[in-house]
DNA sequence: CCTAGAATGTAGGCGTTGACTATTTAATAG
DNA sequence: CTATTAAATAGTCAACGCCTACATTCTAGG
């Protein structure tokens, strides 16, 4: 039984190996021909799925928010209260941002493709869980402007524990602190009411 | 008067050449080589003041840090009241990220040099200047906690500008809804008093 | 079934890059 | 003036991304 000529599903290993070397070795560390070797076949072979290193890279990125995505409607799907849910949900961003650190610098990075493409569409399916499942109350504007504070606090809480500014322990303690200011903003009471 | 085989002062040379060279082209097409011919010398040239690529930068993310501890000091010496001050501060942070969006990349990047170093020593001489600026009552640990959160606030929304999930208008909307956010918290209203 | 054409993978080459080394040239201290 | 050190040169090497020509396999339509 000799090796297929045709390796079936290169694009899925690619995929996936790039993830595992991307953990490991960061973006810089991503080489092509180094997966193409993981995956035994030429160094050529990746171009079939994907035209550059780019492209490679920005279906890591939409991946990555798919998979945010998912952690996020897991985190919505709590029974508590509104209150308890909204820590849940940001909670659930940072630990996938701290677990994930290198390719949260991939979906967040300025170069993913211009301002239509789909790593713009897989970050937009995650805002839209996010306006969905936080508010279902308050005007387009408020919840609007609610969304994108929790967005903004999260990631940034994130991007503090990345950098090694902030303690993943200290992260829990800021991340508890985020939700409360929210909340207690008022764009929080008209959005979320009842605390 | 023949081109003197030393430069005399290649390595700023370099630095401000890479600058340029980052904001035009990113991270990604920051390369030794072009930047030495850009500045005349040889392609080794470079070797003897960063010792490899990722020397270089660091050196660039420490002077971004350096440069935007110089604006959020100059913020900070506005005669307003405690309120205005963390918004013009809150807004000076943001606008230096999206001036200098391929610039913060590098400086919060995770392996810019690990947990010491000189990246980390200027990241720290920030958050210094932020800590003492923002708060001269409450305790060390309200205060720390409050730091954080504004950090944290500001960080998030600059991303998010970066990565076009929010125009610069929308921006100072968000900062203005997160400072106020921050001032109606238990955290701010402990930290700066009377609002 | 079988054949044309599209996908997929191979093989090799090209130019660029980062890193390393040996060597030359300039600046400086004694 | 000379010995030492710092700075820059020039050349080499392996790796990489990208490109092209070609081989193999898969898939439909007749």
């Amino acid at each position: 039984m000799r090796r297929p000529f045709h390796h079936g599903n290169l694009r899925e290993v690619l995929l996936e190996q790039a993830e595992v070397m991307l953990r490991a070795e960061g973006v810089d560390g991503l080489s092509l021909r180094e997966l193409a070797r993981q995956a035994g076949v030429s160094h050529g072979a990746p171009r079939s799925h994907f035209i550059d290193r780019q492209a490679l890279l920005d279906a890591l990125a939409e991946r990555g928010f798919d998979r945010l995505t998912e952690r996020v409607v897991a985190a919505l799907r709590d029974p508590g209260l509104d209150r308890e849910r909204l820590r849940l949900v940001g909670r659930a961003y940072v630990a996938f941002a701290v677990e994930n650190a290198a390719l949260m610098e991939l979906m967040f990075a300025s170069k993913s493709n211009g301002p239509a493409g789909p790593v713009q569409e897989a970050a937009g399916r995650l805002f839209t869980v996010l306006d969905g499942g936080l508010a279902d109350s308050a005007g387009d504007d408020t919840r609007e402007r609610f969304k994108l504070l929790f967005a903004a606090t999260v990631q940034g809480t994130a991007t503090l524990i990345a950098a090694q500014r902030v303690t993943p322990e200290q992260g829990e303690t800021l991340i508890d602190d985020a939700m409360e200011a929210l909340l207690t903003s008022a764009l929080g009471s008209q959005v979320l009411p009842g605390h």
